[in-house]
DNA sequence: CTGTTGATCTGCT
DNA sequence: GCAGATCAACAGT
C-alpha cells in the first residue's frame, strides 16, 4: 500500500471527495494498526457553500481547513462527538476539506469493539462520530498529516469505477441542499 | 455575558 | 420519531 502524496488534494473538493472512495485510512496507536476503507464522504468548501465551517472566514476552530493540504481537521460538535476531515482544495481556492462520514473495518477490528464497547462489526464506523470513536481520533490528532506514516495517514486502497459512485444532498444539514456533494460506494 | 444552533449518536417509544 | 447529552461558534445585548 502506499500513500498519497500531497498533491492528491491538490485539486478541486468535490473531486477529492469523489477520488477518496475506496482509499484506505490508517491508524496507528499503541502498537495497534486500525484500517478500513472509505465507504461515504462529504465536500465542505468556503464562500460558495453556506453550509460549511468556514463560510463566514476564517476561526480559531477551523483554520486547519485553510491551510496545508493533505492534513486532518477534527472538530466537535454537539457536546460529545468528534468528526475527521481531509483537507483538500485546489491551489487557488482559499479553503475546503473532505468528511469522512463512513468506513468499512478491515484490521484492528478487535481495537474498535473495545473502543466502542459493542461488538456489531457492521455498527463500528458507518457514521462519522462513529469512526472517530472506533479509531479514538481526538483534537490530538488535529493538523496531522496524512500524507506521512504518522499514527494517521491514508493509503491506496480498492479501483472503484465512476459508475459506482453514487451522488446525492449532504446529510443532516438544512443549508444548501441543492449541492450534491455527497458520495458513497453503491 | 446570554441564548441559539448544529457536518451526531444513542436509547427509548 | 424524538429527547437528551453537552460544547464551540456566533449574534445580540
Amino acid at each position: 500500500m502506499t500513500i498519497l502524496t500531497r498533491s492528491f488534494y491538490d485539486r478541486d473538493t468535490v473531486d477529492v471527495a469523489k477520488d477518496l472512495l475506496g482509499k484506505m485510512l490508517v491508524r496507528k496507536i499503541d502498537g495497534n494498526i486500525i484500517s478500513g476503507v472509505i465507504a461515504e464522504t462529504e465536500a465542505y468548501r468556503y464562500k460558495d457553500d453556506p453550509a460549511s465551517h468556514t463560510y463566514g472566514g476564517m476561526t480559531e476552530r477551523n483554520q486547519a481547513m485553510f491551510g496545508q493540504v493533505g492534513r486532518a481537521y477534527v472538530y466537535f460538535t454537539y457536546g460529545m462527538h468528534y468528526c475527521v476531515n481531509a483537507v483538500a482544495r485546489s491551489p487557488d481556492y482559499e479553503a475546503g476539506a473532505v468528511l469522512i462520514r463512513s468506513l468499512v473495518p478491515k484490521k484492528g477490528i478487535d481495537f474498535m469493539s473495545k473502543q466502542r464497547k459493542i461488538h456489531d462489526i457492521s455498527n463500528l464506523t458507518n457514521g462519522p462520530a462513529k469512526l472517530t470513536q472506533a479509531l479514538k481520533i481526538t483534537k490530538k490528532e488535529y493538523g496531522e498529516d496524512l500524507t506521512k506514516r504518522s499514527s494517521l495517514y491514508v493509503t491506496d486502497g480498492l479501483e472503484i469505477k465512476k459508475s459506482e459512485i453514487l451522488s446525492g444532498p449532504r446529510i443532516g444539514i438544512k443549508k444548501a441542499n441543492d449541492k450534491m456533494w455527497n458520495f458513497k460506494i453503491i
